[in-house]
DNA sequence: GCCGTTTTCGGCCCGACTGTTTTCAGTCG
């Protein structure tokens, strides 16, 4: 058992504790440990054997028990008694916005409820309403929450919600009652998904900007308007909050609405340990509730807030608690990528397989848009699905490609398209084409886009084989996810990235906001392997290159700078880091 | 259930909004 579904059920039994109205601060421990768990970077199985779960902060003597039975047994006794001991529906009844374990518990004790049919029957008959604690509007609330959870999820892929986000921001920017503005949350923390979308806004006149909110073009209902806050729903189902306060509150108001929940917990603390006491209106020397403006530590700005508690500023991708308060204290953050720096994507698809442009286009479009190289990575014989080339076919793209870069340097044009593969990576860890092939061609990604079904160890083994050759530059969309689509295949990242540090092989961040992968989470890890990353669009159109950005974001969030990132390099150095893996050094 | 320059008990982040209540509980973020 891994750690997220160790994660998972210690949410369970969290959640199955509150439903019987345990002490919440015991149910709290429980989902503070889950949370804890998903962002840990070393195999659980590891820990566990090592005795070292005591180590992690929030793990008890009784939770450690209870993980080492998970891990080694696959199953835990308390767990399941507790679940029998309630019915199932209730966990999914707790999901309808507006219900919490209070209510739900209030509807199985009271009604007898134990799944959303017979809650929306119940409603129906208005024997909700006339619960204690309930009424008329709460019944209501919970029909139209059962509606929206039938029409919509809860989670959302990160580039759809910034779609949505970024021309709501702009309009909040232009209202003439708005003095500084900015998202937050998740989605300013870069999340590949996110529940909601917020926004933070300070004014003089919050009622006018509400107003304004909640009127805005494509917003297709209003959950909640109050004078400082309001929710709707945009389309697609993608919620949106919107807070506003003051000027002199914006900046304690962005830190605390961009959290993390986690990172928020350790920079109060660090405003209790100097006496201080932070919330979302500010910073003040009291430690009475209070928001005395006398009292106040005035900063106008987030990097005013950090230094105020003795710490470098932290962009927002990092606030997770990850380390950046050690690395922040020490004046150690790394000076992330930004996209800017990126100079091409080093795996995209043409028309020659499954892309949409042809070469020219690809080559004109690239161009433009101010990048100096773009490989060509189609995809191999063995991937029928996406027309993969046959090995004849590759070596034509590779003279058109040869006449078309010489026509660009015949013109003195600084761009060039790099020829490439996207090979690959059949059953035991044999590549589909030959190493012959291979070595002709200027970059090779090796990927899994078959046989999704294997064991670990076996998926495992097939990458770290496809890394051992010396013709693969680079392993692309390491656990082949799709976000909210499918699941990641089992592989063992850990050992893969080993083999890569060992290999020299680079490891691909897919901007594609579907995959996002390698995962953030793991970059930290690889970068301290020495294992560098490269930042790829997998374009199919030429529209895809604006997943540079997204994968710069992920980039950034994985704690890496220009230096770790490969396609950061300029094309003369970039050729001879892509012959230094084979030893070739051609000239 | 966890934790400790408040240390083995008594806290645990905290404020806005809603709907129910007639002063507050539940939910949410």
């Amino acid at each position: 058992m891994n750690k997220d579904q160790v994660a998972q059920i210690l949410v369970e039994i969290g959640t199955l504790l509150e439903l019987k109205g345990e002490n919440p601060f015991k149910t709290r421990a429980y989902l503070n440990v889950a949370r804890t768990l998903e962002s840990l970077s070393e195999p659980i199985e590891r820990i566990v054997s090592e005795n070292r779960l005591g180590e992690i902060k929030g793990i008890g003597e009784a939770i450690q028990k209870k993980i080492t039975e998970l891990v080694t047994t696959g199953r835990l006794e308390y767990y399941e008694e507790l679940k029998a001991s309630l019915p199932e529906g209730l966990l999914v009844m707790l999901t309808v916005p507006g219900l919490g374990p209070k209510k739900v518990k209030a509807l199985y004790e009271k009604l007898g409820i134990t799944g959303l049919d017979e809650l929306e029957m119940a409603c129906n008959e208005g024997k909700v309403a006339a619960l204690d604690g309930f009424g008329e509007k709460t019944q209501q609330k919970i029909c139209e929450g059962i509606q929206f959870r039938r029409t919509y999820a809860s989670r959302h892929l990160l580039s759809d919600a910034l779609l949505l986000a970024e021309p709501i921001l702009d309009d909040l920017r232009q209202h003439p009652d708005v003095i500084r503005c900015s998202t937050a949350g998740s989605l300013r923390r870069f999340k590949e998904i996110v529940g909601d979308v917020d926004f933070l806004v300070s004014s003089k006149n919050p009622a006018e900007v509400i107003e304004y909110f909640t009127t805005l073009p494509g917003i297709l209902s209003i959950s909640a308007k109050g004078d400082t806050k309001a929710s709707v729903v945009l389309e697609g189902g993608i919620q949106a909050d919107l807070r506003v306060v003051t000027d002199a509150e914006f900046p304690f108001a962005l830190a605390y609405f961009t959290g993390s929940k986690e990172h928020n917990i350790v920079m109060r603390q660090r405003a209790i340990q100097r006496g201080l006491r932070l919330n979302e209106y500010g910073l003040f020397k009291s430690d009475a509730e209070t928001r005395d403006p006398a009292l106040l530590v005035t900063c106008q700005t987030e990097e005013e807030l950090f230094s105020r508690l003795d710490l470098a500023y932290v962009p927002p991708e990092l606030r997770e608690d990850q380390g950046e308060f050690l690395a922040a204290e020490q004046n150690d953050l790394p000076r992330l990528l930004e996209w800017t720096e990126l100079k091409g994507s080093l795996h995209n698809h043409s028309n020659w397989s499954d892309g949409r442009n042809s070469l020219e286009e690809i080559a004109t479009q690239m161009r433009e848009l101010g990048c100096a190289y773009w490989a060509i990575t189609d995809h191999s014989k063995s991937s029928f699905q996406a027309n993969g080339l046959q090995p004849e076919r590759l070596l034509q793209q590779l003279q058109e490609i040869a006449s078309l870069n010489q026509r660009l340097a015949d013109e003195e044009i600084d761009f060039r398209l790099l020829t490439g593969t996207e090979v690959d990576i059949l059953n035991e860890g044999r590549l589909d084409f030959d190493d012959e092939l291979l070595q002709k061609l200027d970059v090779v990604v090796a990927s899994i886009h078959q046989g999704f079904t294997q064991s670990e160890a076996e998926t495992t083994k097939r990458l770290i084989r496809a890394a051992e050759n010396p013709f693969v530059h680079m392993l692309g969309h390491l656990t082949g996810r799709l976000l909210l689509e499918r699941e990641p295949y089992k592989v063992n990242q850990h050992a893969v990235i080993d083999a890569c540090a060992e290999t020299g092989t680079w490891i691909e961040l897919n901007g594609s906001p579907l995959r996002l992968d390698m995962d953030w989470r793991l970059w930290h890890y690889a970068k301290e392997k020495g294992v560098k990353c490269v930042v790829n669009c997998d374009a199919h159109r030429f529209e895809h290159a604006g997943y540079l950005r997204l994968g710069a974001g992920m980039a950034r969030k994985g704690w890496l700078t220009k230096t770790d990132v490969v396609n950061t390099q300029s094309l003369d150095s970039l050729r001879l880091a892509l012959q230094k893996k084979r030893g070739l050094r051609r000239s």
